[in-house]
DNA sequence: TAGTGGTCTAGACCACGCT
DNA sequence: GCGTGGTCTAGACCACTAC
């Protein structure tokens, strides 16, 4: 037996709603009825249905026009916008059914070098933490990072003993962010790299830069190189999100 | 001069409590006041603010807890969930200032094939519509582009001419879908592609899938191979969104 | 068990924009 | 002009949970 919760008047509304127009009984352009012919048919306040819609209106689900109504959205939510995941590379490996493993290539506490563009912008003249490391899955390599890290933002960053855990799974853990940048590419592997990951030199590796902030200060940036066929990214996309 | 339209109290309200959780003024943790001390502190009622701190808790900004408070998140919205864009690919050409071009290379309106799963999962034993073209910037081979379309579910695209348009194009701005999936990956062009891509064989590419669907019924499934180091994919995160 | 948030009501006034 | 949605009020009852 599942004994469910009963659902809110709210979550009713709004869900019936949503099926309608996803099964297509609603088209889009569709006028659905008035704020005051829902409140009548739920029996319920203005409020409630106003919220309802409002969200849906939110999400990008249905448009509204004084004087005129609301209608069935015409595009459905933006393409251009899809909910991506990047997971914690130790997480990811572990559901995958692997067993992670982790090296520790490099690691300094030195100043930013005059030609690295993405060492200036993390830290100007100041002293940065870099590092290199390799994700292994089931213990072949997966990943190499490379990874910069500012302690002026996290000063505790210096005390970690980051030769037992990645960067990335402990900042994920313990620092916050407001702000995150990604470039996602592909790009052949160099040599050294395509020794460091054991696979030949040019082989296509999915590439991921990424640079978080906390309010206008600079955290962290992070070059990943994925071999490609080992390791995809997925997104995915329903109405409702946006 | 500029003048702005004046906001209202609820957007009012959640500046205030943003701008102080981004400044850092009101820390991850930190107990925000009460509903109760809002309504005092801003003189209105309960519903007002109940709103605001609904709909941080919604994005991640907050959490609340019954009996205790409404505090600001310990871990700011999930990583794992960006905003991706994937935009229309002649679109972006131009936005990037160049010049789009476009070849139809293969047009074939028949079955699906037996040994291609993503054939047979978009139309089962019907036709399909299948199409490979190439996308230029500059004149130059930018992407190449794998293209199933389900007709029973857009009977009009057997009408369209699509050696003027991209199919891409004309989805998206003619069929509405309700749900979609990517995946993204970074693999070596094969000889043949390399030859239509002109680049050297193994070259690296960015690699796309894409299916989309309307609720149950598959739309489009696509695959798109762009040359590595001329496109990239680009995320971008920021607090509010989800 | 007391106080918080979760939800809802039955009103109200206003701004906008079809007609 | 007038009907729609946009916003807000001043209450209410309830469920949950920290104390």
């Amino acid at each position: 037996m599942k004994s469910k919760k009963a659902p809110t008047l709210n979550q009713r509304i709004r869900s019936d709603i949503e099926s309608r127009i996803l099964s297509g009984e609603w088209e889009p352009g569709y006028r659905i009825p008035f704020e005051h012919e829902l409140m009548e048919q739920y029996g319920c306040s203005r409020m409630t249905v106003n919220k309802v819609l409002t969200t849906l209106a939110e999400s990008g689900m249905i448009e509204r026009r004084r004087r005129a109504g609301s209608f069935v959205a015409r595009q459905p939510p933006h393409l251009e916008h899809v909910a991506l995941e990047i997971p914690d590379i130790a997480v990811s490996v572990i559901q995958r059914g692997h067993a992670y493993g982790f090296q520790l290539l490099e690691h300094a506490h030195r100043k930013a070098r005059a030609g690295q563009a993405e060492e200036l912008a993390l830290v100007g003249a100041g002293k940065l933490l870099a590092m290199r490391c390799l994700h292994l899955a089931d213990g072949k390599p997966l990943a190499l990072e490379r990874r910069l890290i500012n302690p002026e933002a996290v000063p505790e960053t210096l005390e970690v003993d980051f030769s037992v855990q990645p960067p990335g799974s402990w900042l994920l853990q313990n620092v916050s962010w407001t702000r995150g940048e990604h470039r996602i590419s592909a790009v052949a592997a160099t040599a050294e790299e395509a020794a460091l990951l054991q696979v030949p030199a040019g082989t296509a590796c999915l590439t991921i830069d990424r640079q978080t902030w906390r309010g206008e200060q600079p955290i962290t940036w992070v070059r990943q190189k994925f071999l490609g066929d080992a390791y995809d990214l997925i997104a995915r996309f329903a109405p409702g999100n946006r």
